[in-house]
DNA sequence: TATTTTTGCTTGCACATACAAATATAACAT
DNA sequence: ATGTTATATTTGTATGTGCAAGCAAAAATA
């Protein structure tokens, strides 16, 4: 079996084997394209001593200055103590702030922040001509589509 | 701009910042699928208190007694030093043991392990059936490829 | 108005994962 | 044989993420 592909196993493998590996496969797979999707965000961010979700987050207040927790849990399909914990990273390297009224908590971008965002913008692009240099444009923009949809999707039912 | 959904963002807002979004969507929505397919399969094997790699692991071990690290890491696209914390915690579970041979490490599957494997197998069919009937069969399959595909250009060219 | 329920956010804890460095063995060159 | 380089695996450390529980504020109900 030594060297064989993936496909090459999946096509002698015995029966319920085949089957089970590859209707989990999704499962599998999703988290591989993540990872190494991710690390070549973790390299263009990393400059900035950021990563993709900080990035992400980062954008989203300076584009919506004022958003609570929850909306960002929505938008970026993270739960709230992971929003909480991001904002806490931001708010330390001064890119963010937050301010609570009530029981609401409003999240707005530092002087410093604002600054920078140009910069995750750039690196944000960087990414996207690195992974479509490699997957091909037309590929990037179906694969995206699709995948977004699917997230959303489980996201919903689930 | 609340309550709008993704796609209403990305058509209303400004060019740069559409173009920006967008470019870099694979590196968001690729980790989106990737928690929310987890999250399903979280439930499914952590009956068994296995997390999904763990239990890819196992099976792969019953399949290929005596496979290495090196062999598992590129089977799972996960670092060697990952496996070699994964294979720790089955350790500890009594699911497989390790063999020293000179600088190499054979894993083996304990009874145990082997035992559960079939019970594995079938919670690894319910999460493909959970996730089938929630994106639907042809959709999951087509994608399914395409994100493996995917990973392995990446993996293979990053 | 007082009590209960719901909502929004934050912590305690746990875990998968990775990078960089360490270790040990094998392979190779001289 | 001996010194060097390469390979396989393991650790130290750090981090993103989530669940369950806590807490505080708002809303609803009585």
């Amino acid at each position: 079996m030594k060297g064989m592909t993936e496909e090459q196993i999946l096509l002698t493998a015995g029966e319920e084997k085949t089957a089970s590996r590859f209707s989990a496969c999704l499962l599998f797979s999703a988290n591989a394209l993540a990872r190494a999707i991710t690390a070549i965000g973790d390299e263009e961010f990393g400059r900035f001593g950021l990563c993709y979700s900080h990035a992400y987050l980062l954008c989203e207040v300076v584009a919506q200055p004022g958003i609570s927790p929850s909306q960002l849990s929505e938008t970026l399909y993270l739960t709230p103590s992971t929003i909480t914990r991001l904002v806490e990273k931001l708010e330390l390297k001064r890119l963010v702030r937050r301010e609570s009224e009530g029981k609401k908590t409003l999240i707005f971008p530092t002087p410093e922040g604002e600054a920078l965002q140009p910069e995750v913008s750039k690196a944000w692009d960087q990414v996207g001509a690195r992974y479509s240099q490699i997957l091909g444009d037309t590929n990037v923009c179906q694969l995206t589509q699709q995948v977004l949809k699917a997230a959303k999707t489980l996201g919903e039912d689930f």
